[in-house]
DNA sequence: ACAAAAAGTCAACACCTGTTGACTTTTTTG
DNA sequence: CAAAAAAGTCAACAGGTGTTGACTTTTTGT
């Protein structure tokens, strides 16, 4: 009853801070490039905070891997168009429905993961994501085709090689590119791995 | 005449020590993984000649991608086999021609920028390469056709996505896959992706 | 309103980083 | 052989890192 149920506590506050400015700085630096102070300062408060919501840099950063979408829904359509939805999903982001609804899908946090594979601290972890939170669906997605495994294999290595080209290193070749043109190209190219 | 013409001259000894052992751990970790410390040392060498040689830690790294093999040599092949051709390179880390003889280029070096993508100070430089030495060269080979800009960087995205996967991450999807029957996925995909 | 508990601040610790300049040792040259 | 030049060593610098514990302020429950 008193005045903090109302507003929410303040405790909420900046720990929710202190993981939106965490989002902002891992999504544009790798795991040792962002430190606890940047983190903090832009939250707005001391960087011990970080220690004392998350126990250490680590913790903040495996925090921000539990709030990830659940990726099944990406995968809820049938296989004849799966590859279609893949490659929208890959280079415009986020992910709307036939209807106009959009899913609560983004892929910004691929491009975190991306940023910080080259980390040994962080590396493990960002492994069992990809194995569990990623794959893992889309290998349920193809349960009943042949060779199952090897194309889930290809299909998540090229759409993390054209995140990674793409978004992450900007490489000439890509941003030269039609977009409607590498959509379609794309589109075509997953959904034949799917036929295979 | 002195005896250290017979020999290598000793400073040309050093340079290679260095070089050789900045080879190896820059496959292994990203560039601000790995201190000068331990390229000098593992060299047999003080720290302070990394600066002496290659002027700082970003010059000695710099270089590794001046002695990058030529590209060309890759794509010097009929379209209609450089599918193929690079599902083998990609996957084998090498190149045999099918004489038996080995083209003298290996993909280590694309390991190397992999690893350190994430560091903002390097990309720049790994971007340069990424487009003049290794795209350009593949946007020559499909001159003639048509979307060359746009198969190239598909064709780019899904050979970086492979082995970003399978050398770097080492995703359980890929390590389990068959590996021929993956090469097989890989080369036709990429075929399909030049003759779309 | 008072005491207990939670939240936040601050300074310091121990360690590591790339780089530099003075110094010593080795090699080459005249 | 002696002098000049090259090669290598060493210690220190200035700055940054994540983390911690003591302290102060704010909020909570009675």
């Amino acid at each position: 009853m008193s005045r903090s149920t109302s507003k929410r506590k303040k405790s909420e506050i900046t720990r929710e801070a202190i993981l939106e400015s965490a989002r902002e700085l891992f999504q544009q630096k790798s795991y040792d490039q962002v430190g606890v102070r940047e983190i903090a300062s832009r939250a707005g408060v001391d960087a011990a905070m970080v220690n004392r919501y998350f126990g250490s840099k680590m913790g903040l950063f495996d925090e921000l891997f539990s709030e990830l979408e659940d990726y099944d829904e990406l995968y809820d359509v049938p296989l004849s168009e799966l590859g279609e939805r893949l490659a929208r999903f890959v280079i415009e982001g986020e992910l709307r429905t036939r209807a106009g609804a959009t899913l609560p899908i983004r892929n910004d946090r691929t491009l975190t993961i991306l940023r910080s594979v080259g980390c040994q601290e962080a590396l493990p972890m960002l492994r069992d994501v990809i194995a569990k939170r990623l794959t893992a669906p889309l290998l349920r997605a193809l349960a009943d085709e042949e060779q199952a495994v090897e194309k889930a294999a290809l299909i998540v290595s090229s759409c993390f090689g054209f995140i990674l080209i793409h978004r992450m290193i900007g490489a000439a070749c890509v941003m030269e590119a039609d977009r409607d043109t590498v959509k379609d190209l794309l589109s075509k190219n997953l959904q034949a791995i799917i036929d295979a």
